[in-house]
DNA sequence: AAAAATAGGATTAACGTTAACCTGTTTTCA
DNA sequence: TGAAAACAGGTTAACGTTAATCCTATTTTT
């Protein structure tokens, strides 16, 4: 049916071995015999079996990632940073999203190991279940988590100092005046969540402030959250002067929903979102935001992953990278 | 290292063959071995190589998605529509994007040939080059066209309508008096936007009028491109009194820019989308657009391409899903 | 009661590649 | 000049599964 490297060896009158070896440029060749071979191979239409290379290489030049929520640009983003430098070093992905679920991360992660792929890049979702620690414990491949944490497993992380990010918004919204802050929080099982809420609790102790657990609502992270929750609050009567949400996506909701409100943003009510995705600066108002690195959230989880691979014995380190406020039309 | 059909064998007596049938329930082993047989495996923690499995076989059950564009939601949800079916079906996906290059897509064939994938899934760019076609029809796996086509490989396509979408389009914005509609169309390598461009000349013919080209503006497709060339053509003073976009990332940006400009829509100037993404309705104004099955198309697309997998001789055929229009605040 | 069929499983040989080891020349340089 | 390297490539045996074939009791058929 297809070209083998026999049929290459048969046409060139080297033994299959020399063939293998010649096409992965193996110094041991002659360079006249491998230009003869590659040119040969090329002229036959050669394809590698990389099913047949990786049962005996023990290596699959692929790396299985874990993405946590097909909805959010965020995670293109991150994965588009992933894949252009696995591109770069020659690894192939195998991509699949666990929308918050942990049962399905966990059988992401066992699909992926049956696939024998050469480490994991994963968005956890955060659930301390020790079945979900311990599938992550008991791995034998290299894994990074970019922007999410795992208890017990912090120096896999690649974060964005989220709690600094937060601490900062808030910070800026107490220093403009603002003290009923509405504040959309993430889902609990996103380690981000925490370390968000974290920051928060922090910019109120810094002024000397009580954190109101009535203005912190909890949402999925998706737009319509961000709609719902914010003319809930309203119906409620909450008087907040300022929203400041979990992501972008929720502040989309958000805008609508003040907008319908009749309430002016940010005459009547500022609003901060977190993430800044490339469509946050059109929206209406453009969104002041937290910038978070994530094209190079993926691009350097996918290089630290390979380096990784490359040695087994490599210790894993936490990186952290900074945050920085985008003041846009959402604030005054 | 990891436990292997040898080792269950061992653990039962059984011969590796016969475990190897009771794991994936072959009739000829009694249900009481295969019980016995399953559960040590169980026990044992076994699990399969996949890629000793696709070696043996000859069928990886793995699919090759080729998408388009990852900055734009339409294609997460083609993705998510075809992941969910392919999950039914015990496939894996194989996903990444071209950005609208055909030399990229290209390569992501041949390596999806080298993973041995059981088929493909491509959003291809529209080219006519020989090389690109051939490489398709060359192909001795199935694949499928979800939401594009391919000059002389029609019935490979799963469409849904974009002529008679876009003529409606159009045709209601003609009905209600606009004379100057200024269209933002794709890109020219994606066969959507032929056909767009097709509906929108159909409109104009019905209505006895003239195609204006100067109003036919050609973007890439990204919100920043429905920014500026709005702005662009407001800037040369063409007095438009409607938009339509050949997409709703586009819409997105229009909107902005008319935002800025100071012009109220709907009253000064209509704007229509198309694809109805989610976060189109949280647009602010809220877009009125063309419905496409994003989801429903990826669905289908998988289950069709696994028909074509399990029966070699299925004819092809092509499937146009209808279109529906959305009226929302950005028209009249 | 002998032949045929069936159930249930064992043996053997692949799938296409690469790793490990081996062999025969040619260089090198002490 | 001769022994050790270096060079260039060949041989053989895997990797973990599954397909094809074969075998042997037991049951069914006639």
């Amino acid at each position: 049916m297809s070209i083998l490297l026999k049929d290459i060896a048969q046409a060139t009158g080297f033994s299959i071995n020399t063939v293998s070896r010649a096409l992965r440029g193996d110094a041991k060749i002659s360079s006249s015999t491998t230009k003869l071979i590659c040119e040969t191979a090329q002229h036959m239409g050669y394809m590698p079996n990389s099913i047949a290379s990786s049962m005996r290489s023990n290596h699959s030049k692929m790396v299985g990632i874990i993405s946590a929520d097909s909805a959010n640009p965020f995670f293109s983003e991150v994965v588009r940073g992933i894949e252009e430098m696995a591109s770069k070093a020659d690894y192939h992905i195998l991509l699949a999203s666990t929308e918050e679920s942990v049962k399905k991360e966990c059988e992401l992660i066992k699909m992926f190991l049956c696939r024998k792929v050469d480490g994991i890049i994963a968005m956890p979702v955060f659930d301390s279940s020790p079945a979900h620690l311990d599938l992550y414990r008991s791995l034998k491949i290299p894994f990074i988590f970019p922007g999410r944490r795992l208890e017990g497993l912090g120096n896999h992380s690649i974060l964005h100092n989220d709690r600094d990010g937060q601490r900062k918004v808030i910070e800026h919204l107490i220093s403009n005046g603002h003290r009923k802050i509405l504040y959309i929080a993430g889902p609990k099982k996103v380690s981000n969540t925490t370390d968000r809420l974290a920051g928060l609790a922090e910019a109120y102790a810094n002024n000397a402030l009580e954190v109101d657990p009535d203005y912190i609502v909890e949402a999925s992270g998706h737009i319509e959250d961000g709609y719902y929750l914010t003319n809930q609050a309203l119906n409620r009567g909450m008087g907040f002067t300022a929203v400041a949400c979990f992501n972008d996506m929720l502040s989309m909701g958000v805008l609508k929903s003040l907008y319908e409100n009749n309430l002016k943003v940010p005459q009547d009510i500022e609003v901060f979102g977190y993430d800044n995705l490339y469509m946050s600066q059109f929206m209406q108002p453009s969104l002041s935001t937290v910038d978070v690195p994530k094209y190079r959230l993926g691009y350097v989880a996918m290089e630290t992953l390979i380096q990784h691979i490359q040695d087994p014995n490599l210790e894993y380190s936490t990186k952290d990278f900074p945050t920085r406020l985008v003041f846009r039309e959402t604030t005054r």
